[in-house]
DNA sequence: CCAAAAGTGTTATGAATACACCCATGG
DNA sequence: CCATGGGTGTATTCATAACACTTTTGG
């Protein structure tokens, strides 16, 4: 503590002994403003699947600084809101307030080196959040443009370099949500009501860039309790046998879970 | 973002259009300070081994606000300084700097709640920390007292009502350190080296509150690759055969896992 | 009938469990 | 030689992977 004394509140002694003060007088007399303190901001990295493959929403950025860079989507906390909240309201901003709704939103990281942002100390909150296929955004006034890019399309020499240190970010928020849907029936919030276990096959290839033996997939879903549960109706296919639908079940994790398969 | 506007210097045009402006201008003439600020502070749940049981560091309060409950440690972010950094540094503070250096740091979580700290608004990031059985450390100027408490002893009517939301931090803690063990290497930070398969076992044993088959534990953990490496020498048991020493491996996670045993 | 996708059956392999059994030491 | 904990062997059980096979539709 005593490195980092001039900006500690928690060290009463700089501010007042208080050691003759009932804790409401403490507070009455407590200044919020006498410490140097960062900003903070949510960052969202709100997945979803485009042409069969994981796509994450990017926003383009009008302003300075990283002018012109795509960044994820985000901003800075209110005074009167948790992070969850301003999140989903960054959210709604994005995407629109029914999809924000129908969206899966949890929290990744922290991001707190002292030099991320130019402009002066900011603590990044992230977030993943999962969304059906949904259209893409109509750009918020901050942003030149927002859409959802392939992940693919994100590395090689053509990529765009993203701003701050989005790239770290959203690396940490591919590994999360590759090794998330291993033991967790996240994978389920990416599809509209109902779906068949093909669809939510698929789901798991586009994730995992993979592909699945469909009839092992089929079992390990139908035998984890509470994953899906069937629904009324058959598909209507473009070819082949219509499919069983179903809707997400009550379970949110898997035991046990399904494992991506080896690399190797 | 629009109703946030007034506390967001992300929205560039309120304080300036930057249209005109290089980056390196919209830096210069930035104020940093026109935006409604956090406080951001890190708090610790510090683990270690006592008594053959997992135990978790706090201190009591010397100082408002909660004057005499017992909290984890922690502190607030310095200007200059990563979260991380803050972590280490004030996990040396109160536990010395040598163990510190051997404790394993890591990011669990962020608590955001706009009230979760009555004098303002606090943002808390919290990280656990796994340390070998270590004496208790001497209290810092702003605790009364620092201790190691079993965790058994903080449920019940007997335990102490932690200050702040430590209380849901905590058990977001001891959560991840229970499901953390089950796939990387991590209990073996617990421990001192060289030490035994035996011991590792009792590190298990006492995170998970479980009693472990000894066979099956010493081959999973020999089969894992890269978990342990022999070590020179043997362990001088006051009772039984003397068991092999090893050291920690290079390996930081573990597949297969090993997996808690099934509650029922 | 044929193609294609959904879904079931069957076998082989690998890991986990339970527990019998051997090893190495101090008293 | 006995008690005790370290460590290995082994049979059983269970989940997975691979793939043959059946079902159900549209053309």
């Amino acid at each position: 503590m005593s490195a980092n004394r001039s900006t500690d509140p928690s060290t009463d002694s700089i501010v007042h002994s208080g050691d003759d003060l009932t804790e409401a007088e403490f507070l009455a007399r407590y200044d919020a403003g006498a410490y140097e303190r960062p900003s903070v901001t949510v960052d969202m990295a709100v997945f979803t699947i485009r042409e069969g493959r994981l796509a994450v929403l990017l926003v383009l950025r009008g302003g300075h600084p990283f002018r012109g860079r795509w960044a994820l989507p985000g901003g800075f906390i209110g005074p009167d809101e948790s992070a969850e909240v301003a999140a989903g309201r960054e959210l709604a901003e994005e995407c629109g307030a029914e999809l924000a709704a129908r969206a899966h939103l949890e929290a990744l990281d922290h991001y707190t080196d002292p030099d991320r942002d130019p402009r002066t100390r900011v603590i990044s909150l992230a977030y993943v959040a999962f969304v059906p296929d949904a259209p893409d955004p109509t750009a918020g006034d901050d942003a030149a443009a927002a859409r959802f890019w392939i992940l693919d399309d994100l590395v090689g020499p053509e990529a765009p370099e993203l701003a701050f240190d989005h790239d770290l970010i959203l690396a940490d928020a591919v590994e999360r949500v590759r090794s998330r849907i291993e033991y967790t029936t996240l994978a389920a919030t990416f599809l509209d009501e109902p779906f068949t276990i093909a669809e939510l096959r698929r789901i798991y290839e586009a994730i995992w860039g993979v592909t699945l033996d469909p009839a092992n997939f089929h079992r390990k879903v139908r035998n984890s309790d509470g994953f899906v549960i069937a629904a009324e109706g058959r598909a209507t296919p473009t070819l082949g046998r219509p499919a069983a639908l179903y809707r997400r079940g009550p379970a949110s994790t898997m035991h046990p879970p399904i494992l991506r398969p080896d690399p190797t």
